[in-house]
DNA sequence: AACAAAATATAAGAGCTCTGATATCATGCG
DNA sequence: CGCATGATATCAGAGCTCTTATATTTTGTT
């Protein structure tokens, strides 16, 4: 396949502008879209996304959450979450309480179905987290938090 | 707002799960995401979104690739590539070949409008690239970057 | 009490990305 | 030559994500 290009020579993933010299961003960028693509193909089984086995976990360490405060503490809009809410509340995975005390507010909870799901989801992606440590030093790897940290808080308000 | 929670109580940016101990998955996504928005925002006033900045950069440096090494390249499946490069072509930036020595191919090129745009594109996304690695030694961004390659490396088939 | 401001939720429209399916073209084998 | 295989391109359907806009509720000001 792709036999001759006389012009440039495409190179091979991990060398040249693909690899350690090519833009961070764009490094960024393909680390995290490739990473998604093995973190769904192991719940695809499941049918969940990445997006909503975050929603998930994140549900689980804080229930009873509002829409609003899922989206903050997910470095997302709420138009965003209120969708993956809406799939998540389609499978039966998560519940709305509507009201509350407030009015417009509205609770989310894991149904236990969805308690039982992540739970089975949790056990393929810590597989997959562990691979992602797996090359680095205890250095490196420290260095690498709080690499990404920077970058997602970068041009925060917060 | 969001005045006494009783449960868990919510952690601001960059603390507890959102900060250093959170799931490098977690954090990985979280970043990618924060960082594309930047890149969106400084690209807004020409309508280009982090996806199309890639895109043009890829043709620039490999003009006459196919659809399909441009996906290579690009670690993203044939159809999304389509989709990106079509709306490249609808907003003129680049020109599709159809023909070739072989039959089935289209060869892309960027047209002098999309030569120009990514010029200026690059300027503003060179000044968030250099905030990327504002913060980090040199031993670090080593680590960073070999960090980067191997995640997005996993799992490749070549 | 009445109005303004802020927060919450949702809808519409657009782009990115995947999987699965379909059509075209090239090459190799009989 | 005829058919199978593989590569390329595209369509359809789904989910994620943004921006912009709208409706509802709560809160603060007068």
């Amino acid at each position: 396949m792709r036999k001759q290009e006389m012009p440039p020579a495409i190179p091979a993933a991990g060398e040249g502008k693909r690899g350690e010299e090519g833009y961070l961003g764009y490094l960024l960028r393909q680390a995290a879209g490739a990473y998604r693509l093995r973190v769904e193909r192991a719940l695809d089984e499941f049918g969940v996304t990445q997006p909503q086995f975050a929603t998930l976990t994140i549900l689980s360490a804080y229930p009873g959450i509002s829409n609003a405060d899922l989206a903050r503490l997910a470095v997302l809009t709420p138009q965003t979450v209120s969708v993956i809410v809406g799939n998540l509340e389609r499978a039966g995975s998560l519940v709305r309480k509507p009201h509350a005390v407030h009015g417009r507010i509205q609770h989310l909870d894991l149904s236990d179905s969805g308690r039982a799901l992540l739970k089975k989801c949790r056990e393929r992606v810590q597989k997959l987290e562990r691979e992602l440590t797996a090359g680095l030093s205890a250095n490196e790897e420290r260095a690498v938090r709080r690499w990404l940290v920077s970058v997602a808080m970068a041009g925060a308000t917060g």
